[in-house]
DNA sequence: GTGAAAGCGCTAACAT
DNA sequence: ATGTTAGCGCTTTCAC
């Protein structure tokens, strides 16, 4: 039924050998006048080269996976997206596992993957902590994005979380602020200790005193954000601006001040992290810091495909600058706060 | 390098028919003793059967393809997820494609897909109009998701956006509301019109009169709502409830409404529909119509495999129900409003 | 510049 | 119950 380089061959009165050389567009030399009979009796047959047969000769699949914890995360679709469009077009497939947090899950997607001779896989968000106990670390290229993986010499593609961190606290004290209040993350998470560094950091840089009473630990979630920005509010001499460590703590913080009678950017300016979708819907829209999740895709991509095809470039952690987006939250918009 | 079929026979001492009779599960009787011996040797020397080679001689390919607009779309990575799940631990590889709302690359992405003899392919969001330009609409097994093909005889699983919205609209006069406006989307959308028939409906059931100024014609954008909601409010006699027929125009609305001095529910009600992550983020907490897209992937995923499979079940459109989400912004959670 | 032929790893018809 | 063998469609040596 469907027509096989065989027939294509025939049609041009040629070998099988010579068609191959035409139709794989291999360096072999072949007359000019030949090529041209192979090609139109291709097009006229409609052939469409056997790609599993090919591969079984080239001993490759040209499959690529992306192991994920969630798909319907948004900043895991972004880094997806890059990595799908850096391989679009060309002849590699990319297979999708979604694990749901679950180590087991993701052991059974790597197993899924080596079963089906992926030549490379990119892990987005996962700590694959058992990757060693399936193959041996080097058995298989891979890439780490948004999760730096435990043993040093493979390719982590992360956010400069202590970088982004400065830019958000920067930005509020080049609109004057000196009491700016930080709302962190919980312990045990790499991004908490990370931000708070940065955060320190530009205190020290302008000669800002660090003030345990004006420093909050959340736990990401919206309510704590409301929790700390309240304690803030009773102090004697309470910030003049927070900077809370993600938008849904930004945005708790932003209906404590309101609940309290304060208006945001006015009385208090209020910068969140991460950019997500609802910080520009919200009233007053968050300013915000946002990360390039094509571009680490794309990175990734990159970095994985340098490895597939042999030049292994030098591995290593690569850090990701994020962009501050200036919204209505930090009266960057409105006046001259302070 | 990589062991063989050819080298496990060799070690059980038996041929490689009957080693690839038992490897490959096959209903071919085989002695138990013989069968163990086999299994014993492909664990010792740690066989992974080759699935090029296997796929090529069944003249298989194990694979099915996902093209999509957008990844980074909520609603579309839910229904994704749900394919995900679907194929989860079976022998299918699921290859994605994002065309981006661009035509040429959704019929570059078919072609890839053909020429990776994909066995079937599933679109989300697309309209794939020229489908029948690459492939006889028969040749390749496919379904539709959120989005009708324009020829019938495809699976299409759809929402059911109807009687989605009489489930919104019934909610408000359950509520004891009698004066509900709508704010509907931009012409040309199918949602658009079978939103307002489902509103209409409604109406009508409960012999309340279609008022031509209580209705709005929005873009699905935020301000689009918030004007619509504004007009409402300048009415001699405004409506107590607003349905918007997605949940940005519905924040819109809530903005409106607050801006014009209303509380949002205690003098309007107000419903959503879409159920976006924001809608649970802002104040009020926004009451919406919630689609199960997870689940919509999965029947898309099970329609596709049961085409694959051969067992074609008669095709046709598959209309899915939403669910009410009740939170703040319709009042039911306060009071017994009106 | 071209062709004949081997063989990638596997399954299945056919023979025993 | 087991083995022999052909062949899936392709690429690539090797010979001419």
């Amino acid at each position: 039924m469907s027509v096989t380089l065989t027939d294509v061959a025939q049609v041009a009165g040629v070998s099988v050998a010579t068609a191959s050389r035409v139709l794989s567009h291999s360096d072999h030399p072949v007359n000019s006048q030949t090529r041209q009979r192979v090609q139109q009796a291709a097009d006229e047959l409609g052939y469409r080269p056997n790609l599993i047969a090919r591969n079984l000769r080239l001993e490759r699949t040209f499959t690529l996976g992306v192991v994920l914890e969630n798909v319907a995360e948004f900043f895991t679709s972004l880094i997806l997206r890059g990595i799908l469009d850096y391989f679009a077009g060309s002849a590699y497939s990319i297979i999708i596992l979604n694990t749901y947090y679950d180590e087991r899950t993701e052991i059974e997607a790597v197993k899924a993957l080596i079963r089906r001779s992926a030549e490379g896989i990119i892990f987005i968000d996962t700590a694959m902590h058992s990757v060693e106990d399936i193959a041996s670390p080097n058995a298989i290229p891979s890439v780490f994005v948004n999760r730096r993986y435990k043993v040093a010499e493979k390719h982590c593609i992360i956010p400069d979380n202590r970088h982004n961190a400065q830019l958000a606290t920067e930005h509020l004290v080049k609109l004057g602020h000196r009491r700016i209040a930080y709302i962190g993350g919980p312990e045990g998470w790499e991004a908490t200790y990370e931000r708070h560094a940065g955060y320190c950091d530009v205190l020290t840089q302008y000669n800002l005193s660090y003030q345990p009473p004006m420093v909050a630990e959340g736990d990401w979630q919206l309510a704590s954000g409301y929790q700390s920005a309240q304690r803030f509010a009773r102090l004697p001499n309470p910030p003049t601006a927070i900077f809370a460590s993600n938008d849904r703590m930004a945005l708790g913080a932003i209906y404590a001040l309101h609940d309290d009678g304060k208006c945001v950017p006015e009385d208090v300016a209020v910068v969140g992290f991460d950019n997500r979708a609802f910080t520009e819907l919200v009233r007053p829209a968050i300013t915000t810091v946002s990360l390039p999740g094509h571009e680490m895709g794309q990175t990734a991509a990159r970095l994985l495909l340098n490895q597939v095809e042999g030049q292994d470039l030098p591995r290593g952690i690569v850090p990701t600058c994020g962009q501050m987006i200036v919204r209505e939250s930090c009266g960057a918009l409105h006046t001259n706060s302070q």
